[in-house]
DNA sequence: CACTATTTGTTCGTATGTATG
DNA sequence: TCATACATACGAACAAATAGT
């Protein structure tokens, strides 16, 4: 559906929106499917940078000399198929590119992202030490109300947030677990110098809902647009769980791949 | 914790409903948490069948006799641990079993929902034939604006909606699968006849978006709530592309999980 | 289309009980 | 004993979403 990951280079454009459009009326073709032809391919093009505002619908119908219904029918086409973002009120804007969160045994959110030659970072948001509900608990394999520490991680990528992950660890093994991730966000480095070298993800859940007021605001994105939730426990080489964490990413800003 | 002296409780007698709720007034315990503990018991004992309406705010508050700010304290209780939801402007509800859509190389919808003893269903929608954007061209394989034929088809598990996919085939490759998928909506056995008995699934992408209103009709779901979205390839034993696909799950009611 | 009723969501203000030092 | 912080509980008003007329 998206277009993906890779930059599309400033590529020099066919030509400026200057040409004239000259739809072929009554050949067959419907005239929003040649409107959002032309729209799609200057957006494939490079002309239209990813991110940018569209012109707007009377601007649209302006320059194709057709009605309002007609330049509707097109962007509604191209907003199904993710090629543009259409906002109430603010007006139509190219889809950025997607980050792509491959999921698989041993996928690291840092690797992941410098590989798609993206700056990540992390920062933790939030440390506690609380007891296990029986999510956590059954995740984790522990007793309903052990000890557990929470640590809430926002990922950031270019400076943008995309994912807040809540992350838990039982207390009992990993005493020291909290002062190491408040040093340094990144869970690999802190297990690693807990005597985990290597983890690996057993089961991951993906389900997608509305973002409560806090997450839209860590994840800077409008109320009415969803997160995807991932559910997850990585273990340890003996097959232990080691940790329990629960992601929200921004679903425009994300997408997460799975090979088989 | 004792009853403010100021205020006659509005009622002197306790129970007028089948069972008496009998809160224990500053017994230490507060009272959200009995109330929460009520409901959960009444949600697990199974007098609440999942998918039914609660009782409003205002008959909680009248039922147990507290503030309303109580009932929605134990309510936000429920609902963070996933035993109810709620929504703005309709109620709240026992929260419905969520089906589990386990993704692999060889999961097929129909197979994955009876092993949970639920009764899948497929009923076609539409099936015409086009010629390939350049998303599918790209999945495919094929260079766009070949034929192809695009299936799209609604699953059911018991009755209900739960996903719309849309699935296209090359019309080259598969000159009379239009034919076939009218007769039975099940793309595994179509694909048997046409010489493809076994397939596999490649790349699976996911993402989240609200639904388009045609969406939220099918799955006969509100529309503030999301779509999961998996766009996929099948391949067959030589690992050319047969069919692709784009999925649109009832997020509240399937969850994707991917075992490692 | 506008209007209304119902229901949940949010934000004020007030008061009391409990735990801590 | 006092001060403070926090959790609990109640009251009122308005906002926002939904559903029906």
């Amino acid at each position: 559906m998206t277009k993906p990951s890779t930059k599309p280079g400033p590529q020099a454009g066919p030509g400026p929106l200057a040409s004239p459009p000259a739809l072929a009326r009554g050949q067959g073709v419907a005239l929003w499917r040649q409107i959002a032809g032309t729209l799609e391919s200057e957006i494939a093009g490079g002309s239209l940078e990813p991110g940018t505002r569209l012109p707007t619908e009377a601007e649209l119908t302006a320059r194709f000399g057709v009605n309002r219904h007609t330049v509707r029918r097109a962007m509604e086409e191209l907003e199904s198929r993710g090629l543009v973002r259409v906002e109430q009120g603010r007006g139509s804007f190219v889809a950025e590119d997607v980050l792509d969160y491959p999921l698989g045994p041993r996928t690291r959110f840092s690797e992941t992202i410098r590989r798609q030659n993206r700056e990540p970072q992390g920062r933790i948001l939030r440390i506690e030490e609380t007891v296990a509900d029986s999510t956590i608990a059954e995740l984790l394999k522990l007793r309903r109300g052990k000890p557990v520490v929470v640590a809430e991680r926002l990922g950031l990528v270019d400076g943008r947030p995309v994912v807040v992950g809540a992350h838990w660890f039982s207390v009992e093994r990993f005493p020291r677990i909290a002062a190491l991730l408040a040093e340094d966000a990144s869970v690999t480095k802190a297990l690693s110098q807990l005597g985990v070298p290597e983890y690996r993800r057993l089961v991951t859940r993906i389900t997608a809902r509305m973002p409560t007021p806090e997450e839209a605001v860590l994840l800077e994105q409008a109320r009415s647009r969803p997160v995807l939730v991932t559910e997850s426990v990585n273990v340890d080489g003996a097959g232990a769980p080691v940790e329990a964490s629960i992601a929200r990413y921004a679903a425009g800003r994300m997408q997460i791949v799975v090979e088989s």
